[in-house]
DNA sequence: CTGAAAGCGCTTACAG
DNA sequence: CTGAAAGCGCTTACAG
């Protein structure tokens, strides 16, 4: 692999074509078909390629293809706190084992680079893997008008946009029917911020399916979420351990201590016991804590937190597995995917003590 | 945005520029430098873009611009593995904030999709960061007649070869040193096992470098890493927790049982810990543990791991910043950075037990 | 088995 | 301000 010649350059396949004395064609046969040409002409231009160091520009394989040989996954949070979310990383592993699988990479998009609508026009990708999209919002006209394949996680499920999720309002019922059942009646509900790029007009996202299954929960007993009289204390956080303690400093500060926390993610859940276990406020004793996401820190904390397992590795996997479907042109089988999710009783959720 | 006409493909800026009455270099203008048409003009072609549902397709301007908004992360564990390692994960969070700052994506590159080189052949990145990379691996020789830039963070420091590091022969040395000030002599090291692309020919990989530094400490005080009658265990580990609790196992059905177990890797050495923790056998007062990383669960654990901190954030930051640079081709400060470690002195260190 | 030529969908000097 | 045309580096019917 000698550097003559034209050092600054790479050597295109003409260079190859001229320098071997074949053409073009056989050139490019020669790396993708080598059946097609003798066996002589595949040796002596393979080993020109090597002399020139010549290796077929990906850029201009891919346009010609019509295909990138990878797919793209558009992060619900900027990478650093991605990267912290066991979670999404959860998700990831899933994606990451059907790419292996496929011999794809995998692109990650973050959101907010100016416009996350610009990345996902501009990506080069074959597909994309979202979460949380809902039909209406400007992402999904864009992947619907580029005809680029796509699959939500956690989104809206609706014609027209595959997607993979749990029952989350039915999972948000069964939980804080849970807490009620233990006598907990002065809750204090965290609610899970919308993802980036929606916005309060769509009204089945996550975190409002979720609540909607709390409302339930609370009719059943004779609670209403809202009102002045409401012993329901309601606030929102990101899911972030940061976000999580700060919350646990906000609601131990109530006036009013609820004897529950219910969250919408184990991150934040495990925020709000490092908080209080930091003040000397101990769970489940003085307040019980329950998550969801049933991620792996769920069970190392102590105490080990009641919430929700919800197979997030699964849910990648599933996502990813449809896409490539949708990629290599077969038909899905089902394109609302629903996972069971499981009720995983632990410590951190006790009986209220009565009073007096 | 009515899908008119061709509903099946995608309109091209031919289409547009014929549905518009303006010519294709007007449609690419009133996309790329509107300055550069008559505001009447521009208004005419975005509406129509807009009403064919006409988005720039991405592979083609990438290939005629020459460039694809996207760097290459070449991972030195199957996508699995990399998302449940810390260290890796910090790297990936400095490389993504950097990302995000330039407006790029991050593409993963899962090694073992059929050949590892391959992947390297056709990424279509604007540039690479590599883990452990020598001179002389066949990665490094593609990357080279591809003439595509790439940073190599934990590789070997060498001409035309920019790279990122600690000083991991001396951090090696300094906590062996620590181990051995304490009274240790009957010790097992855990090293790391090479990177998927490396192979023994190559002298200088990282675990060689801490091992070296493990050996001159051992050295100054009269012990030998080799022959028959060595006081010291060794033993290699795959970066996971699973294969740390393995290498636990192992270590306590050991005939001698050492009193410090030196690893290459946090997540090894909670592994131990963990394995150590479930069989009654008590850190520090049984076997003293050791790290390296410094990763967040290294505090998390108890007893907290004495260890070396090795900022890996910052690692990837700057290597994406110097792969940045050369891509913008900008001159580089230099390029083999090397960042300082600090030794952690936490409490699964303690002095040996007098045996009388 | 081999090669001339069209095509993939953009960008961008260049001339008007 | 506008457009015809060349070019980016490949792949692939198609004809020989």
């Amino acid at each position: 692999m000698e550097q003559n010649e034209k050092s600054e350059k790479r050597p295109t396949i003409k260079d190859i074509a001229r320098e071997s004395g074949y053409s073009k064609t056989a050139v490019s046969f020669a790396f993708n078909t080598p059946s097609r040409i003798s066996k002589k002409a595949a040796e002596v231009i393979l080993d020109t390629a090597n002399r020139l160091g010549y290796i077929p520009d990906p850029m201009a394989r891919n346009f010609s293809l019509r295909r990138h040989l990878s797919i793209g996954f558009l992060l619900p949070q900027i990478i650093h706190y991605s990267m912290r979310n066991p979670y999404t990383l959860q998700v990831i592993q899933g994606i990451g084992s059907v790419c292996q699988k496929y011999g794809y990479t995998l692109t990650l998009i973050p959101p907010l680079n100016e416009s996350i609508t610009d990345a996902v026009r501009s990506a080069a990708v074959d597909g994309l893997i979202t979460m949380g999209m809902q039909v209406g919002m400007d992402i999904v006209d864009v992947m619907k008008t580029r005809k680029i394949p796509f699959v939500t996680i956690d989104g809206t499920p609706s014609e027209g946009m595959p997607s993979v999720n749990i029952q989350d309002e039915q999972a948000a019922y069964r939980i804080m029917k849970l807490v009620l059942e233990q006598g907990h009646r002065n809750i204090a509900i965290v609610s899970l911020s919308e993802d980036a790029f929606a916005s309060d007009e769509f009204e089945a996202s996550v975190p409002k399916r979720r609540k909607r299954g709390y409302e339930r929960a609370l009719n059943e007993y004779g609670l209403s979420l809202y009102g002045e009289d409401s012993p329901i204390f309601q606030v929102v956080s990101e899911c972030t351990l940061e976000d999580g303690k700060h919350t646990g400093h906000l609601i131990s500060k109530l006036n009013k201590q609820p004897t529950a926390v219910v969250t919408m993610s184990d991150i934040v859940a495990i925020g709000c016991i490092l908080y209080f276990r930091e003040h000397g406020i101990v769970v489940p004793n003085d307040v019980s804590v329950v998550g969801f996401d049933n991620i792996i820190e769920a069970q190392l904390i102590s105490p080990a937190l009641t919430t929700i397992d919800q197979p997030a590795g699964e849910k990648g996997y599933l996502a990813a597995e449809a896409l490539f479907c949708m990629i290599n042109g077969d038909s899905l089988g089902s394109t609302h995917m629903e996972i069971p999710f499981t009720i995983i009783n632990r410590q951190s959720l006790a009986g209220v003590k009565e009073e007096i």
